[in-house]
DNA sequence: GTCTATAGTAGGATAGAC
DNA sequence: GTCTATCCTACTATAGAC
């Protein structure tokens, strides 16, 4: 039996070297000196630099897969819909913002099955956002601008949280929730 | 004399390869192949890799850094001068998608004077975002939401557009920015 | 579980011919 | 202006001792 916590520390680790650098830019003796040991003693507890990465970016990408799909089979209006979309965001980015830096700007990096199960959660993920944005206009509860700037706007702002929460000290996870649901759906109500 | 067009077309070229798979897993090999050359052949023009990046970043912050000195010297309204930001913005993108990947994912490998006079320039033009944004607060001219939570969400929209607008067809630059400015500023004003 | 040593590969960059 | 050949360094990963 591997030891999964090991495993997990030096994922944690990495998830925080690859959003500071980048998945390429970090070489795994950097990742052994933010262990406090020898690059070759990772291999005890990982397969390979490619493993690390795939962890990090499928468990994320299957979180957000798992949350959609229970928004989209709710009985929820589409403004309650985008409102909950918000809130599995705000929830994940609390949880794993390093992470998400790998998730965002590393996902080309991962290989073979990974990359394309991975481009089909996120296509799929903005297709069920696109659907419920679509449902809102066409049941006037939202208003009707050109929806690609919608799902656009909110998805990429929604998608660089990871990178702005980190530097506000001492939000509330509800209070940012509130807010965000305001800021971004006020203007498209 | 250095042929200057020559040495744009390789900046131009790497600038796409930057983009899909980012600064430090793009090789001179890779970009060569791409010129049609050697890799060797490449610094005939060109003094390293490093200058390619700086050259693509801090050109495209410097542009920014000059429109927004120019917004923040101009005597209108707080909301005419965001108006005015999210038109640079889309002016930009639109001259320069590819680079602006670069800027927005790469800018951690500048290195040096390089790395510290991109940082200055980012910085200030955040202070000088937020400081319009507060003056309209208030002014009245906008509501008075979670500052921060307005400027993250606006300029990581900004910020984003490189990503998005290649994959639009056929959108007028006029157009583009009337439906940036309705789905940016209805939720604020 | 970590170490030293090292294999095998690939990277940025230079020298010098054409 | 591009080429071939090559230097030197650094990378991922493995073998085998402790």
């Amino acid at each position: 039996m591997k030891p999964e916590s090991r495993k997990q520390e030096i994922i944690s680790a990495a998830a925080i070297l690859f959003k500071e650098k980048g998945y390429s830019a970090v070489t795994m003796r950097d990742l052994a000196k933010a262990m406090g040991i020898k690059a070759a003693s990772l291999y005890n507890h990982i397969q390979s630099k490619q493993e690390i990465l795939s962890t990090i970016i499928i468990d994320l990408a299957e979180e957000f897969t798992f949350g959609m799909n229970q928004i989209v089979n709710s009985e929820y209006s589409s403004i309650q819909k985008l409102e909950n979309i918000i809130s599995l965001h705000v929830d994940v980015t609390l949880r794993n913002a390093d992470g998400l830096a790998s998730l965002n700007n590393d996902w080309m990096h991962l290989e073979e099955d990974n990359l394309i199960y991975f481009e089909k959660m996120r296509h799929d993920y903005e297709e069920n956002f696109r659907d419920i944005v679509k449902k809102g206009v066409s049941n006037q509860e939202i208003k009707a601008y050109n929806i690609e700037i919608i799902v656009f706007s909110t998805l990429s702002t929604l998608r660089t949280l990871y990178l702005w929460y980190p530097k506000q000290k001492n939000i509330d996870a509800n209070i940012l929730k509130r807010d965000m649901i305001s800021v971004l759906l006020q203007g498209v109500i």
